[in-house]
This record gives structure tokens, sequence and C-alpha cells, in this order.
DNA sequence: CTCTCTCTAGGTACAGCGTACGTAGAAGCG
DNA sequence: CGCTTCTACGTACGCTGTACCTAGAGAGAG
């Protein structure tokens, strides 16, 4: 039925619909007005995530906790991977930049951002691993884009070296994070990597890790841990291109 | 049937399996030789990969890969995470460490080792996701840890900082390869991106960001855009604690 | 107000996943 | 030889993301 004007099957404008989630209008003005929203539906991941872990997070579960019907989350969110974005900058939101305003003081400012970012971290434990993964845009993240490149404004370096270098820190905190939670869980898993790192280093294999095993100090707290190494990382963002 | 001898319901001795693969014996010399090794496993679960994407490994999916029956695939690999240990130290074994034998110039090994593992990266664009996420264990992996430890001996650091230093380098490397792989694939989502981006420049809402744009250069070609980080990296890693 | 069109809500269904469990048979040890 | 212990593998369960379809609600056009 090429040219015949039937009326139910013209598909007029549904051509490409952005991939991007942020690029999709929450509301078209059309039909019932939702019954829930992108905030809402975020917080109900959330809540879930924080609970039982990122795994638990499946659209039969938010939807359930919305008291929605499962398909009926999929008008909300076309993809699981847009609910992981939704959580993502559900996330980015909850930063308090007003209490990291800029001081001048680049390495200050870091520091107080890495702090603030770790225990985002630690209070939501998948987020780590969201972030990593996924570039992150949307509305709270771009804040927090925008208020890194503000605090290195002084740095004197351009745009891309300080995207460049948000890039790093952000990767550098977050894998912190990760690397705790991993070392936290189980202390079974602990005992037997500690037995067998100690195994492979007596094997005489290894000999550089044996060497460090034995040269190392006693393990430092974590936070001392984090502090130093974020020092290093902020040296590396402030420093002069290279040698 | 509480205390009778009943043959068969006599459970001796599976008190607790390690949980790490590396502490269970490939082999215990009893009953039928195995058909497959870990080898062999660990290479058809990187083919896989490779091809199609780290999604496309499955238990069914590698054990027909094999020629065997899924749960046959059990008896070597007890749960999947250890097939992705496996994968990851099949990968680590790439390495050409003889190429990079330490010179004594911290910097200069450092950079070569980068660029290796890039290139491994590259090569291997699942890697990246694994290497973050889990610690990286296995003979292999060692090895390289080792390579590692050897190669930032004449920092005068001492082993716990060394190691340290390996997870920012490494978390670096593979950070910035999963950043590639995101930004190459999809044009379209890349068009969407920056369209997105520069709307929310323009809105106001992100000044520094707007003049962030405004500010930096043309897009830098990848790899000049990874050595300039690569060596900031460097840098923190070399530079007295801090300031 | 009425018509129409678009939206939302939700059920059903499918292919695929990890893996618990049980059975059959082969290979090494006593 | 026989006992034990391993390997191989089929079946089955609960879970996943999501394609597709049917109703019906509500906003805008006439």
């Amino acid at each position: 039925m090429p040219s015949s004007k039937t009326p139910s099957s013209a598909k007029p404008a549904p051509p490409e619909a952005p991939e991007l989630i942020w690029l999709r209008p929450e509301r078209t003005g059309r039909g019932p007005r939702p019954a829930h929203s992108r905030t809402t539906i975020a917080a109900a991941a959330v809540e879930i995530a924080d609970a039982e872990g990122l795994d638990a997070v499946s659209m039969r579960r938010v939807a359930a906790a919305l008291g929605a019907g499962t398909m009926s989350l999929y008008n909300y969110v076309p993809k699981k991977e847009h609910l992981l974005d939704l959580m993502l900058d559900a996330a980015a939101g909850e930063y308090d930049l007003a209490a990291l305003a800029p001081t001048g003081d680049p390495r200050a400012d870091l520091r107080h951002l890495g702090h603030q970012q770790l225990a985002l971290c630690r209070r939501h434990p998948w987020l780590p691993a969201l972030v990593i993964a996924r570039p992150g845009i949307g509305p709270n993240a771009l804040r927090y884009t925008d208020h890194f490149l503000a605090v290195t404004a002084p740095t004197g370096l351009d745009g891309g070296a300080r995207m460049e270098a948000m890039a790093m820190f952000n990767g550098f905190v977050c894998q912190y994070a990760q690397y705790e939670q991993t070392a936290a869980a189980g202390a079974k898993w602990q005992a037997e990597l500690v037995g067998y790192l100690t195994k492979a280093a007596m094997s005489g294999e290894y000999p550089h890790l044996a060497q460090a095993f034995a040269t190392s100090g006693p393990p430092a707290d974590p936070d001392t841990a984090f502090d130093r190494s974020l020092d290093r990382v902020i040296t590396a963002i402030l420093a002069p291109p290279a040698g």
C-alpha cells in the first residue's frame, strides 16, 4: 500500500531518536502525563544499588520499586544503559559544589574535591564502576566538569589540557575507591591473596616482588595512602608539561 | 538415614575450595586426563572477545568453541569470573618484557612500558575493562608486576609506594585506552555528544566549560595526547612525595 | 464539544545468560 | 580387580534485556 492514505500504517517521523538520553525531551506535552520522572526513576535505581549492589538493578526491579509494570519503564528509559546514565548523574548531583568554591589555590581545591569525590564513591559503592565505564555527561556531571575547570583555571593550562587532567583525576579517585572496595570485601579472599602472593614471592620467580615485600613498611591506613597518591596526581596536573 | 553407612551420600572433604583460581591445581593426577587446558580455554575465550567483544564471551560460547559441552567447562573454571581471570592473564602473557629490560632510566623505561601496554589494549579492546575491574593476579600478571618494580627500583621508593605507583600507571593507561575506544566507536554518538556539549556550553550554565571550548586548540592526535598525559603520570610517580 | 492522534501502561513472549544437580563412564591407586 | 575420583554433559531453573502488541487516557484541532 504505497501511496493510498491508509490511516494506521503511517510512520511519519520517528526517523532517528537520539542515542543520548539527555537529548531526548523528558516530556513532549502530548498524551497523558507520565506517572514518573527521570529523577524518581534514578532515585529508585540508586536506592536499590546502594542496598544490594549494581547487579541488583534490573529493569524489572526498578519498575517494581516504582510500582510500575516492567515495560512501562521503557517509556522513560529506552535502554538499560540510559538507566545507568541517570544513576550516574543523580550521584553527580550530590556534590556540594558550594562548599568547594575555588579559592585560587588549585592544589588545595583539588584536594578538597578529591576528598568529596572519594566520600561519594564510598557512599555509593557502585559509582566508581560506572564513572570508569562511561563518559558521564548529563547536567550534574557537567556542573562537576565546570567546577573542575574553574578550579584549574589558575594553572594557565588550556581547555583541552584541563579536560585531560580531569579525566586523570577522576579516573584516579574512582580506581582508588574501587580498589578499596575489593580490598574490604572478603577477608577470605584477602587471606588467600596474601598467601598466594607470598608463595609467589618465595618461589624465586619474582625477585623484585619479593624484595618489594621485604622493603615495604607496614600497610598505611587507607586515608593516608589516598592522600599521598592524590597529591602525586595533583602534582602531575600542576607540573609543567614534561621533562 | 543419619548414621548408617550408606555408601553414596558421604561428603568427606570438599570443605573449602580456594576462591582464587591460581590456588587450584590445574590437574590432580586422578581420573581421566582433561581434554583441555587453562591455556587453550583462555585462548578460545580471547579469540571470541577479540572478534565479538567481551559480552560475546559466555560459558556456552567458549565451551562450544572448544568442542565441549557447556557444563564441562565448569570442571576447569568453577565460575565465569575465573574465566575472565584466565583471559586477563593470557593477555598479560603477551608483554614482550625482554624488549623492555630495565635501562636504569625509569622515565624512559616507563614510557616504553606504557606504549607497549597501550598497544596491547588496542589489540584486545576488552582488556582495559577487565584490568580496571579486577586486581589481576596470575603468573603473567605477576611477571608484569615484577618488571614494573624492577624498572622503578632506581627511584628509591619503597615497595609499597611502587605498588601504588603501578596501580596509578596501570589505571591511567587502561582508562586512556578505554576512552579511546568509546571515542572511536560510533560517529553518530560522537556527533550527538559534540552537539549536546556545545548546546550546553552556550546555555550559559557552564561558563568555564564554554571558555574551555573556546581556548582549547585543535584536538591533538591520540598518540600525542597519550604521550603527554603519560609523561605527566610518570612525573607524578618520580616526583618527591609531595609539596 | 467532539474527533483524532499520540502518548502512557502494561502483558506476553523469546532468546540468552550463569549455574545447580544428577548421571554415565573412564583412568589412576591400593 | 575393585574402589575411588575424576571428566563429560544433558536437563532444568530463575533471571536478564527487550521486541511487540493491545488498551485506554488526555491534549490539541476543528
